[in-house]
RNA sequence: GCGGAUGUGGCGAAAUGGCAGACGCGCAGGCUUCAGGUGCCUGUGGUGGCAACACUGUGAGAGUUCGACCCUCUCCAUCCGCACCA
């Protein structure tokens, strides 16, 4: 007899949401919080696809799970609704941002409660509401007014396809994040977020979190922390007049006394205030051009040949032995790394090696090691211990002391310093867009750039029919000029708004904040709100932008936590990315691959909870799994025994012959929920189900157990039957407990191993000693022992004997 | 190039120092059924054997251990992230 999964989900479903069932409850009075997030999805689809699939399924497994176990859960939904993805999508559907995004939105919420989440639905955001993005606003406004927000002109990520300027994280690889068109260098005027401030207190962050190794590794790179010497040079004509200074950074100083040139990246300051002096500045100006608008295709290409430019007339000395070398610039130094200049040694560094032979440089060898093929590099010398040459007074000694000495004297000459580097760069944060956050700025040719007052926000997003990328890169919003003209907050003249909007990522940066206290209109959260339901204790989603996104979500709780808004530097504790669903070639099933399968069209065949357990039934929760409907057969062949135990019951207690296997499946799968093991769980409960058919019956309590422990994966089926059985509500009830004296029996199955081989597998008393189990093997398995000496018996209690001859 | 992860039957996968392959799919055989792309039962890593059983087996090779899928070292392969970061 198979049950009707479509009215039963259906019914459910219209129950908990009509009902809001899964509301949390702010400052419960007697239950312990535990916070899940799921990453809110971006409206740029507006459909589910398989990946939400292995994302939202575990979470709301492990929320329905806590509430069971009397938790006082806060699982919230929302969408990620401004920026470039949503934009560019409503564009391609040539629909209006605002509509698309009402639509979009719209859909999730009848799509999450197909998936029967268990969503607090009474604390749904969206990230181009007005009520939320005031505190978006109002945390730019924070930014500015404590230093971490300034304008400046910069060279930056453009792309051309999209019209914006980019972030470095969204312009990874030198590819445009949303259209993947190659991104290029461009000067422009940009409004930066100090990131590089919060470095130290990211890498805190990473260590603190619970998160897979990987991903943790992929965020410390990311950041990029490196530690070395800072050491300034002197300028000189050919004539040794001192024309100025500029510093480089090394984490090589031991190498020092084998420089032949210096490089600078050739957006270098210093090429601009010596440009007098600079002979042959024409092809430099050049050579600055043609750098800037080199496209991926040229960097990825294997050659990697190195390019430059000598700056003619300049030079630069040594500190360490008053050497006078030439000075080059080059694309291979970058601008925002260090101070944008590098001492160059060939012989120890392959970069400096390949441009040295590009450019015919002398080179000096200062370490052993055979130097005639290629640069000796640190990792060898260091690892080797090899000693110095050509290193006035530190030739002979050995590298690593070397290092030590050559840092001293650097510092004792007042020329040098230790000091950290970080790859990471400030976050540029505008983007010459219409869909996205405004910023609260305007521009008075007297005051400069003044804040909006924080009782005028939200600055709304003006409406416009106009909304197109300009081609000139200026941002539509420029054309709107009632919104542009406004008068200065300060001083009451006439001045004009910030035009470009903020990227994507903002609202993304602090949203978990906002479902503490969603409706607040005082504060982006109440701050006793905010202490209550504290860090997220999980957060489940794709990995797909999570370096990004995480190190951004502690960037912004780090400088809120700095101003007192918020009371954790931590905003998650427990970080989950999920894997991704395979398509059948192996490839990520993307929602615009063909050979995409929806949840939608699985849940419409098989019904959601037979969906829900299938796709945690193909693998574990962090790994990428294959998607297949093969095997789906096993599934509903499960729920279909499991909807017959309504007709096996008989008898109320546990019974005796099910109490062991109840209270092991009880320990196990509790265990699995928490690690969300789901796969585990459903085996688990699988072999269970097994053992009731071949007894023939079931008894009301197992019943009961039995479907609690299966709730949280399986919601609908499970509320249905015990309505029907106990004619009362399944939430109502709470998580079994089992019995630690039922989780072991008197007469076990142990392995006998003889020489760590095994032989053969008895039944033996529990808790017995050593001799008693040579005295029991003696008499029962004679076999076992006979026709040689016992040398040794190793016997691990009730686990496995070992008997060596 | 650097970093991280993974490698187990025909397939998805279990087992984190103690009986390898649980559970599911598939496959084979059987029972039920008017019928079945249904339900149920049995078997199923490989080699040999009618069989009990024997040997062998977790990418390759070494090591630690009474005992290794699991720990250590070397290598190979695949996937992911970063990539001229001084």
């Amino acid at each position: 007899m198979n049950y009707d999964f479509v009215s039963i989900e259906k019914k459910w479903q219209d129950k908990w949401f009509k009902d809001n069932t899964f509301k949390a409850v702010d400052f419960h009075p007697t239950k312990p919080k535990y916070y899940i997030l799921y990453e809110f999805p971006n409206v740029s689809g507006g459909n589910l696809h398989m990946g939400h699939m292995k994302g939202t399924i575990p979470a709301d497994a492990l929320a329905r799970y806590k509430r069971l176990n009397g938790f006082n859960v806060l699982f919230p939904i929302g969408g990620d609704a401004f920026g470039l993805p949503a934009e560019n999508a409503a564009i391609k559907k040539g629909t209006d941002p605002h509509e698309f995004v009402r639509d979009g939105m719209k859909r999730f919420e009848e799509q999450f409660k197909k998936l029967g989440m268990s969503f607090d639905y009474d604390r749904t955001i969206c990230t181009s509401d007005p009520e939320y993005y005031k505190w978006t606003q109002w945390i730019f406004l924070q930014l500015l007014k404590h230093g971490k927000a300034y304008k400046q002109r910069g060279v930056v990520n453009f792309c051309p396809n999209c019209q914006t300027v980019l972030s470095n994280e969204d312009s990874q690889g030198g590819k445009c994040d949303r259209c993947g068109g190659d991104v290029v260098q461009k000067e422009r005027n940009v409004w930066f977020l100090k990131m590089r401030d919060y470095c130290e207190q990211m890498l805190g962050n990473i260590d603190r979190i619970d998160m897979a190794e990987s991903l943790k590794e992929a965020q410390r790179n990311w950041i990029g922390k490196s530690e070395g010497m800072q050491v300034s040079f002197d300028v000189v004509d050919e004539n040794n007049k001192k024309l100025g200074t500029f510093d480089i950074f090394t984490t090589c100083i031991e190498t020092i006394y084998g420089i032949t040139f210096m490089v600078l990246a050739p957006e270098n300051k210093l090429v601009d205030n010596l440009k007098n002096n600079i002979k042959n500045f024409k092809d430099v100006l050049a050579y600055r051009k043609k750098t800037a608008l080199r496209s991926e295709f040229d960097r990825l290409s294997d050659q990697k040949e190195k390019t430059g430019c000598v700056l003619e007339g300049l030079f630069a000395i040594n500190p360490v032995n008053g050497k006078k070398v030439t000075i080059y610039v080059a694309d291979f130094v970058l601008a925002g790394y260090g101070s944008g200049a590098v001492m160059a040694v060939p012989s120890h560094d392959q970069r400096d090696f390949e441009f040295a032979k590009a450019f015919d440089i002398p080179m000096v060898q200062v370490i052993e090691g055979d130097c005639s093929k290629h640069a000796v590099e640190k990792k060898e010398y260091l690892e080797k211990n090899y000693k110095m040459l050509n290193s006035a007074e530190f030739t002979g000694l050995d590298v690593k002391t070397a290092k030590k000495k050559i840092a001293e004297k650097v510092i004792s000459l007042g020329v040098g310093k230790k000091t950290t580097n970080y790859k990471m760069q400030d976050w540029s944060f505008n983007r010459q867009r219409y869909w996205g956050e405004p910023f609260p700025v305007v521009f008075c040719d007297h005051c400069g750039i003044v804040p909006l007052d924080e009782a005028d926000l939200p600055l709304i997003l003006p409406e416009t029919k106009d909304y197109l990328p300009n081609k000139n890169g200026d941002s539509p919003i420029s054309k709107i000029t009632d919104f542009v003209n406004c008068k200065c907050p300060k001083c009451g003249r006439d001045a004009k708004r910030e035009t470009d909007t903020m990227p994507n990522w903002a609202g993304s940066s602090w949203y978990w904040l906002r479902y503490c206290d969603p409706h607040n209109d005082k504060a982006l959260a109440d701050f006793d709100k905010l202490k209550y339901w504290g860090s997220v204790d999980c957060y489940t989603g794709g990995t797909e932008h999570i370096t990004r996104h995480v190190l951004y979500a502690f960037f912004w709780q780090n400088f809120l936590y700095d101003i007192g808004a918020v009371p954790t530097r931590d905003p998650f504790l427990r970080k989950m990315g999920s894997g991704l669903i395979l398509d059948d070639t192996g490839k990520k099933m993307s929602k615009s691959s063909t050979n995409g399968v929806s949840p939608m069209e699985v849940i419409d065949k098989y019904g959601v909870d037979a969906a829900r357990l299938h796709v945690h039934f193909l693998g574990g929760y962090e790994d990428n799994t294959p998607w297949t409907y093969d095997g789906i057969t096993g599934i509903t062949t499960f729920l279909d025994r499991v909807w017959a135990l309504q007709d096996m019951v008989k008898g109320d207690e546990i019974s005796k012959e099910h109490i062991f296997e109840l209270n092991r499946l009880i320990k196990k799968v509790g265990e699995d929920y928490e690690n969300l093991k789901l796969n585990t769980i459903i085996s688990a409960l699988m072999i269970f189900i097994k053992k009731v058919r071949d007894d023939g019956f079931i008894t009301k309590q197992e019943l009961r157990d039995f479907l609690l422990l299966l709730n949280p994966l399986a919601p609908h089926i499970t509320s249905e039957i015990y309505e029907r059985v106990f004619h009362a509500e399944i939430l109502d009830d709470s998580w079994p407990k089992y019995d630690e004296k039922y989780l072991v029996e008197d007469v076990i199955q142990i392995p006998v191993q003889v020489n760590g081989k095994l032989a053969k597998v008895v039944s033996i008393k529990r808790d017995l000693n050593q001799d008693e189990v040579l005295e029991y093997l003696r008499q029962n398995y004679p076999k076992l022992t006979e026709g040689f000496e016992v040398k040794k018996l190793i016997y691990i209690p009730n686990k496995i004997i070992n008997i060596i001859k």
